[in-house]
DNA sequence: AAAAAAG
């Protein structure tokens, strides 16, 4: 290790360990191999500012046109994100490009992309680019499915990339330090979508010389310590497993640059809040104006955008589609059906779909419960019925999880029983179905649990069952359905416009889609009040009359409120005469339907036509 | 009240 070195590690600039490039790219610091390599910082042509509008707090509203993008080299989407509104609040915001080639970026990195078979940049990554290029923090909306974390990903090693040809590179190799400082920082709520985040930086990173590291709870430490001790840009981590390793003084945030949160509003959320402000405001990390803080999600609440502002620094808020809309590409189903019905339902449901897809894979259905526990039993009811089905949850051991998730995304177990740790940014590939078995306790994971279909550009369906404890969310799911252009069943709408009770926050009474930078409604935070007339008696009875009068007799319902002596038998609900969205599933060849508008056709079916059940003996 | 995230 030369002297400078050493004396380095005694200062307070970053050690510096030689940064390692491979031997290709070592000239194009000098050579202009980079496509525009005085571009970084500031860029070539017309500069970023240059290009920014000129007055200083500034609203941008546009419609796009079609976007094309591919997948496994397949054009999967040609008008999916047509007339999706972006908006775009804060001063001096940089223009979004309409290309990748207007985006100044190494040539590297280009190849990169072409190599992902990216053909134009989806609406979040036009517009979220050129702002983080432009060295601005940023908190984002877009919908699922709709490319968050290239959003991200580009412009940290592209401006990665950028510092590093301005700096002198010194030679020599092997020198290693105890001490890892990496220049930027992913954050994600769980580990499987850490290690996703990772494998998708890696291929963005691929021969650019940029090192991406992942570090996560549940596995040896030992590897990723050693992974960091080879060097690293860019650190994808889940909290605990970032913080255990700043305490053992292996990492240090102190030369952290960029700072990127995913699913941001989970981070900030009250489980997480506590983790993530000693990370990011009581560890070594430069406050912000220093550094460069992103935050995505597909929703925001207006409370937690208030806590997240403290991580920000003169931020452009930008929102594609709705804030915590969901795309109209999933078709969306919701039943009344009570918890004690839940799983005969589920098999009926199961038993009509076709076990083939699209694509010649599987179809894969992904089904959310609440509990872990829930999980557990419901895999094993499944598995016993002659359904394949496999679990994950927080409480098996991270090689199960990820054996789970293998064995799902693979077709191997087509049917996957998860709690909340899969309902966020997970990209499983040909997921056709997802069925909120257990209704979520707020409407913004019920928006990310049935995002894990409809991805990129396809379609997909989403089943819920809602029971009786759901109520409280029947008005915010209405507002969500009708927002995504679903139809509305009656007696659902009936139930949002009945149910009167304590609502705790905005996230379940939500009324209003849209306004979204929370910066701009400073005044008109909404806390509904509590109303003693929230009778259950009088709700239930309303809405079992609706109902009954729809001809969607469900006698045993309601009826432990409406009437305790008419709970008829399963066997008679189930007869022949029983109303319902899946008429016209009778056929299993008939599923699942080859589009959504086969899907929104069948679905105005007015009878059950549920196939014999293929198993019996559950409950 | 539950899930997630450290060991």
């Amino acid at each position: 290790m030369a002297w400078a070195d050493v004396q380095n590690l005694t200062h307070q600039t970053r050690p510096s360990r030689p940064t390692y490039l491979p031997p290709h790219l070592r000239q194009l610091g000098a050579r202009g191999g980079c496509s525009n390599r005085n571009s970084f910082p500031p860029p070539a042509g017309p500069s970023f500012n240059q290009r920014q509008r000129a007055t200083p707090y500034d609203i941008i509203t546009e419609k796009l046109e079609q976007v094309e993008l591919t997948d496994n080299g397949n054009v999967i989407n040609l008008d999916a994100y047509e007339d999706v509104p972006v908006e775009a609040t804060g001063s001096d915001i940089p223009l979004a490009v309409k290309s990748f080639g207007e985006i100044e970026m190494c040539e590297a990195l280009n190849e990169n992309i072409k190599r992902r078979k990216y053909v134009k940049p989806t609406p979040i990554q036009r517009h979220a680019i050129p702002i983080v290029m432009a060295r601005r923090d940023l908190m984002a909306c877009a919908q699922t499915g709709s490319g968050k974390t290239a959003a991200f990903c580009f412009p940290i090693i592209s401006r990665i990339l950028g510092d590093r040809f301005g700096q002198v590179v010194v030679s020599g190799h092997g020198v290693r330090t105890r001490i890892a400082y990496p220049t930027a920082l992913i954050l994600s709520p769980t580990r499987e979508l850490s290690c996703q985040i990772h494998d998708e930086a890696k291929k963005f990173a691929y021969q650019t010389g940029v090192k991406v590291v992942v570090a996560y709870g549940g596995a040896p430490i030992a590897q990723q310590l050693y992974n960091l001790e080879k060097g690293v840009d860019i650190l994808v981590a889940t909290p605990g497993r970032l913080v255990d390793m700043i305490e053992r003084e292996r990492v240090s945030l102190k030369m952290i640059k960029y700072l990127a949160l995913d699913e941001a509003d989970r981070m900030l959320d009250m489980g997480f809040e506590h983790q993530i402000r000693k990370i990011v405001q009581q560890m070594d990390m430069p406050p912000p104006g220093t550094r460069q803080t992103m935050l995505f999600s597909a929703t925001f609440p207006d409370d937690i955008q208030r806590l997240a502002s403290d991580f920000l620094s003169n931020y452009i808020f930008l929102t594609v589609g709705k804030v915590g809309s969901s795309t109209d590409l999933i078709a969306q189903r919701v039943e009344l059906v009570q918890d004690m019905e839940k799983r005969c339902h589920l098999m009926k449901l199961l038993s009509t779909q076709k076990a083939n897809g699209t694509h010649g894979k599987p179809a894969l259905t992904l089904v959310f419960v609440e509990t872990k526990r829930g999980a557990d039993a419901l895999e094993h009811s499944l598995s016993m019925n002659g359904f394949p089905a496999i679990a994950i949850h927080g409480d098996k051991v991270q090689r199960e999880r990820e054996r789970a998730l293998r064995s799902f995304k693979s077709g191997a177990t087509p049917i996957l029983v998860a709690t909340d740790v899969a309902s966020r940014g997970l990209d499983i590939p040909h997921v056709a179905h997802v069925i909120n078995f257990d209704f979520p306790k707020d409407i913004d994971d019920y928006v990310h649990r049935i995002g894990r279909t409809g991805r990129a550009g396809n379609s997909g369906m989403a089943t819920a069952f809602f029971s009786d404890k759901n109520m409280p969310l029947a008005k915010a799911l209405v507002e969500l359905m009708q927002e995504a252009k679903q139809e509305v069943p009656t007696w659902l709408s009936h139930c949002a416009q009945n149910f009167v009770g304590s609502v705790r926050s905005t996230r379940y009474g939500r009324s209003k889609f849209g306004g979204s930078d929370f910066r701009s409604s400073q005044n008109d935070y909404y806390y509904p009040s509590t109303n003693s007339n929230g009778d259950a008696n009088s709700f239930v009875d309303t809405c079992a009359d609706v109902y009954n009068a729809g001809g969607y007799a469900a006698p045993t319902s309601f009826d432990n409120y409406a009437s305790a002596g008419d709970r008829s038998s399963n066997a008679d609900y189930y007869g022949a005469h029983n109303p319902g969205p899946y008429a016209h599933y009778s056929s299993a060849d008939d599923y699942p339907p080859a589009n959504i508008d086969a899907f929104a056709a069948r679905s105005n079916g007015n009878e059950y036509g549920y196939g014999s059940i293929v198993a019996s003996g559950w409950d």
